[in-house]
RNA sequence: GCUCCGAUGGUGUAGUCCGGCCAAUCAUAUUGCCCUCUCACGGCAAUGACCAGGGUUCGAAUCCCUGUCGGAGCACCA
């Protein structure tokens, strides 16, 4: 973080649009000043910029959505806004700015004023002077013009060499109300960058972060800023995320589509690329802030690896998460030769203290279709024993734990065919269905499990005639 | 087209401002071995990178130029 000494305090915002819920790349943001913030003893706010209530419409529901979605991350705002209560605010400081000669009404087409500005000629209203401009705010203000009839431009340089920051507009018209009951009478709407700008100030933002495409906007804020005498905050720029593991593309548009047309069950389907389907699959926010912490803040793009983002969730539970087994798509094989009646596999085979799983045998058992033994290979059945399989039965030979030790015998998971309970495993590359060890049917929602030789999982609900978990990661 | 940015292994990152301590750090991934009643965890090891070409210099990942590639902006979107 660039010049934190200077200042008293590190302030910093989180400035969503509310636009869904967030997808995984948004958790960069929150994760990056979250942690700025406690290494500094600093502060942030979240607001939201929702300044376009028409072609970026708002969605109520999405103001509390990235609200939660923080939480899950473990963050929470110092301080909340909504830039659609503060209006007033950016009228008055407009009208200031129209007082200083830096601002004027403007009632040419776009593409008119888009051509002058491209051959850096001002537009015949650049020096209307104040009077007119003010009365043509306050117009503006009271709605008295219809949308696209009369922009306010900031009066920046209109032969800057990029004509990007020539003479841009910082209000317009906008028919359509805001969803908001609160600012569903406002016509006149701020753009980002004047909206932005000002409130950075206000509030007092001593770092801003954003990505690199606002990358200009430093550049066109400075000249509101040089019109108040202010100073503007160090800012840093960031490149795009991008995440393998998903074939979903990480728009929030995109998925509200999929989930419009059913392609997708909704914001939480384990194969979308967003923080509540990463939340029900179990893993933790603190995993995804250590991964995206990792990302740095480089002007690049760069590609996150779901790999790190399970490693860092890895470190986080593994140490207190209780073994189980799951058998997927199970071959039933018969037991013979008396083995015992219960296995007693340690929940933990770090943690003995934490004691052992009571799986009833039965006189048969379900393998995965990989772990199918050939003619008289034998197997250890983890925490039952060793047995030889002959003449389509599964043989206990009573030997001890040394064949296992010498090589000779293959480890693998089992269930018993018959007090075993279903399971559907919900992963991001569809549906998996198995049986698992009658104790995962008294546990509880939210728990975390490992299914050895397969992976980590979260109950998500014990339904009447199957255990539904989410699969975590390996 | 114009204006900005950027480029270190599969991925991310340190180092670049202030050239030598960098035959390049750390993490993750992959592979192998050890540990282990599996997986995971843990331990050990291996693989693997300074975009290219010029220049400055005793010396360049680091400074300069050119090129290549990638990204962004040029909206009455955020």
């Amino acid at each position: 973080m660039p010049a934190a000494e200077a200042y008293d305090e590190v302030r910093m915002r989180c400035a969503p649009n509310p636009n869904g819920p967030w997808h995984v790349g948004h958790a960069r943001m929150p994760a990056v000043i979250g942690t700025y913030r406690d290494r500094y003893d600093g502060w942030f706010c979240v607001r939201f910029d929702d300044t376009d209530p028409e072609t970026k419409r708002p969605d109520l529901e999405a103001y509390d959505a990235i609200l939660e979605d923080l939480d899950y991350l473990g963050f929470e705002p110092d301080e909340t806004y909504k830039a659609s209560d503060r209006l007033e605010t950016y009228y008055e400081h407009a009208r200031e700015l129209i007082e200083l000669g830096g601002a004027y009404t403007c009632s040419c087409s776009g593409e008119e004023f888009s051509e002058l500005k491209n051959n850096g000629e001002p537009c015949p209203h650049r020096d209307k002077d104040v009077e007119t401009v003010l009365a043509e705010f306050e117009d503006m203000i009271d709605g008295e013009y219809d949308s696209g009839e009369m922009v306010l431009r900031v009066k920046t340089d209109i032969e800057h060499k990029n004509p990007a920051l020539r003479d841009w507009v910082a209000f317009r018209m906008i028919d359509t109300p805001h969803p908001r009951g609160e600012a569903s009478e406002y016509r006149c709407w701020p753009m980002l960058d004047f909206q932005s700008g000002v409130d950075d100030h206000l509030l007092g933002i001593t770092h801003i972060i954003r990505g690199i495409d606002l990358q200009d906007s430093a550049k066109r804020q400075r000249f509101v800023y040089d019109y108040f005498d202010w100073e503007y905050p160090e800012v840093v720029h960031w490149g795009h995320v991008q995440i393998d593991a998903y074939d979903v593309k990480m728009s929030t548009s995109t998925i509200s589509e999929l989930i419009e047309q059913d392609e997708l069950d909704g914001w939480d389907d384990p194969r979308a690329p967003t923080l509540k389907s990463l939340r029900r699959r179990g893993i933790r926010g603190e995993a995804i802030v250590d991964a995206m912490v990792e990302l740095g803040t480089s002007t690049s793009d760069v590609d996150l690896a779901m790999s790190s983002v399970y490693a860092a969730n890895r470190d986080l539970v593994d140490e207190e998460t209780d073994r189980r087994f799951l058998v997927r798509e199970g071959n039933q094989l018969p037991l013979g030769g008396s083995p015992p009646e219960e296995a007693n596999p340690p929940l933990h085979p770090n943690h003995e203290d934490r004691g052992v799983r009571e799986i009833p045998v039965g006189d048969s058992v379900l393998v995965e279709p990989d772990d199918l033994p050939g003619r008289e290979d034998r197997i250890w059945l983890k925490g039952l024993g060793c047995f030889q399989y002959t003449r389509d039965v599964l043989q206990y030979t009573g030997e001890d734990i040394d064949v296992v030790r010498e090589g000779d015998v293959d480890v693998i998971h089992w269930v018993p065919a018959s007090e075993s309970v279903p399971v559907c495993m919900r992963t991001p590359d569809g549906d998996v269905s198995g049986r698992a060890e009658p104790g995962v049917a008294a546990l509880e929602a939210d728990e975390l499990v490992q299914f050895e030789r397969i992976g980590f999982a979260r109950i998500d609900r014990q339904e009447d005639d199957e255990t539904v978990t989410y699969y975590t990661h390996p």
